[in-house]
DNA sequence: TTTACTAATTGAAACGGTTCAAATTTAATC
DNA sequence: GATTAAATTTGAACCGTTTCAATTAGTAAA
């Protein structure tokens, strides 16, 4: 069925386009009866008028930009989400929202539809399977829309703004290692998330500037859910050799190491007294939970916020700006799942 | 400054418009000199084709339906989005968040820019501050724009896809008294949130149909966060009388729930020892808590569905459906925060 | 009945692109 | 150099609205 216009209705009403466009923007200009009479008009034919159409001639609609999720649920860039809206809404623009659910070909049609439909700009956090596909970021840069990447991709030079995981991670191993601990595991993220890569990096990182060997079996292949940091602690912990307490966990994000202490809890293993934990995010049940989590805090004010300046700065720029890469550090917050270990190695 | 039109490029490269469309849109028959010459012309002027009109000819784009939050972070219209979104993918329509921050311009506002950018229908989550503004809405049926909201709002004939707070605490409350229970507090919500009046509604409404008696003292106005729940629990039971024990308390939602519970534990205050708790919603943390959260289960999967099922019904018909007004029904899942209380009342 | 306004309606010109048949160039073949 | 086919480019029509100067209808005063 084709497509019912402006056209269709001005004709079975049996006035002007003009009219029916003045009824549609409630001009005061038309006579109450003609107006009754074209508004029955459209609702018969269920006509919608298009938006599209609507703005070509006078654009003075509001202004929008985009953020490209990986995951709706994923609390990290939630939090983040929170932080661009803020400072996006203190310049006049509106947030739309939408999740790629890490799958390349939906962050390339989101992108369209967002070029496509007077969104300004777009920030993305980039799927990363493996595979790079980078050709749809190339056709944004070929259309001169501004966008800002939340991680760095190979291959395509663009604004980025992101944290410092290698960084955060390392430095959380060697606050360890200061505390006395000796031996450190790591509970690591999805695969192909170029955060678990990073902090994977940082957590050899710290081992390779210190005293103590690295060896693969130090890192536990795990996740980013809750359900993850059970199970696998479960796994790990079930028959654990009790004498090899105490020993000190750095976790891929905060809900994992929240997984790993409810399975601790239910193996009777204390935390912190056998097992020092680390998380990373500070998201805001970590301080909350008990005993409350010691944690990497990422400054997702900052991040998004930066993302988010960035991002209307080069809408608004009559000329490109400059390419800008941004790293952010995290820093650790001390609560109660770490505590210092005395000399002695075992037990 | 006047913006760069496909004209600009056409005149300033030297040639005709059909041939920068060609560009634009990647098509292989422009020869590759021609094109980098007329990629450096759009990149020199700062070009950005307007989408609006790249789409005004053939429309074949992909689709999309939006969704209007109240806030990004609250948990329960979260739980709702997830749903919204995954049964939107599978009828092939992408989804686009945006949050009000429970305001009624901004409402309007992010209507009228999803109606204007070819978004095909909304979903909404009407603000509800005390006054209610609804010419927005009116708008909207004006334009037969597809909209669903996701509470009812008076005044105005919409779909509707909503849940039975009242039903849902008031059988929280009847649980509780065929639990023994006699003395049974509510912890309520924000101000003005239709949610929160519905299920002090249904709070009263178990008193006036059993032998209880209902006085105002035992709605406590607490709020929707985790801190609120914390201090409005400190706050009640720092000095209480012990001797009051047990009692029961049905909270506004789970977070206010865990951090009551986090106060509570503060104080030294058993649960369900002491006093039991009923949660709202079942959020994923509400399970994982130590110990687990007795709840309201919210139907997410099914409320969220079923307001994107109406939607796209809607925008895929082509003569107008008639107005659904659902209404879905919680249900209590019993955990480790509440317990039968013996024939004594008191101790 | 004119006259003089005011209120309501019309219709053609944008808006900034896409399309595609026709025209023009370029390359290949004889 | 002429002929043909293939590769490029052109330009006018069109997409569905808004806009606004010009026209027409309606009304009150003279």
């Amino acid at each position: 069925m084709k497509k019912i216009t402006i056209n269709d209705v001005a004709k079975t009403a049996g006035v002007s386009k003009g009219t029916v466009s003045a009824v549609i923007n409630s001009r005061s200009t038309v006579n109450a009866k003609t107006r009754e009479h074209i508004l029955r008009v459209m609702k018969n034919l269920n006509y919608q008028p298009l938006g599209q159409a609507r703005n070509l001639r006078g654009q003075k609609i509001g202004k929008s930009i985009g953020l490209i999720m990986r995951e709706l649920d994923n609390p990290f860039y939630a939090a983040v989400a929170v932080e661009i809206k803020k400072y996006a809404n203190s310049r006049g623009y509106i947030l739309f929202i939408a999740s790629s659910e890490s799958d390349h070909q939906n962050e390339e049609n989101i992108a369209q539809l967002f070029a496509a439909n007077n969104v300004k700009g777009v920030i993305i956090a980039p799927v990363i399977n493996g595979t790079v596909e980078i050709e749809h970021l190339f056709h944004l840069k070929m259309l001169n829309y501004p966008f800002v990447m939340l991680e760095e991709v190979q291959g395509i030079l663009a604004n980025v703004v992101s944290i410092n995981n290698v960084k955060a991670t390392s430095d959380a191993v060697k606050f360890l290692i200061d505390n006395g601990h000796t031996h450190i595991l790591h509970f690591s993220g999805p695969k192909f998330a170029s955060h678990t890569v990073e902090r994977i990096k940082g957590f050899r990182k710290a081992f390779s500037e210190s005293h103590l060997a690295f060896h693969d079996d130090l890192v536990v292949c795990c996740g980013s859910h809750f359900h993850d940091g059970f199970e696998k602690g479960v796994a790990y912990f079930k028959n654990f050799d009790r004498k090899k307490f105490p020993i000190a966990i750095v976790c891929y994000n905060d809900v994992v190491a929240l997984g790993l202490m409810s399975a601790l809890h239910q193996l009777n293993i204390k935390v912190p007294e056998h097992v020092s934990i680390i998380g990373n995010d500070d998201i805001e049940f970590a301080r909350h939970w008990s005993p409350a989590l010691s944690t990497i805090s990422t400054p997702f004010e900052k991040l998004g916020r930066k993302a988010a300046e960035i991002l209307i700065n080069n809408i608004e720029s009559d000329r490109a700006l400059p390419i800008e890469n941004i790293i952010l550090d995290s820093k650790i917050v001390t609560r109660e799942t770490t505590r210092k270990v005395q000399g002695s190695r075992e037990t």
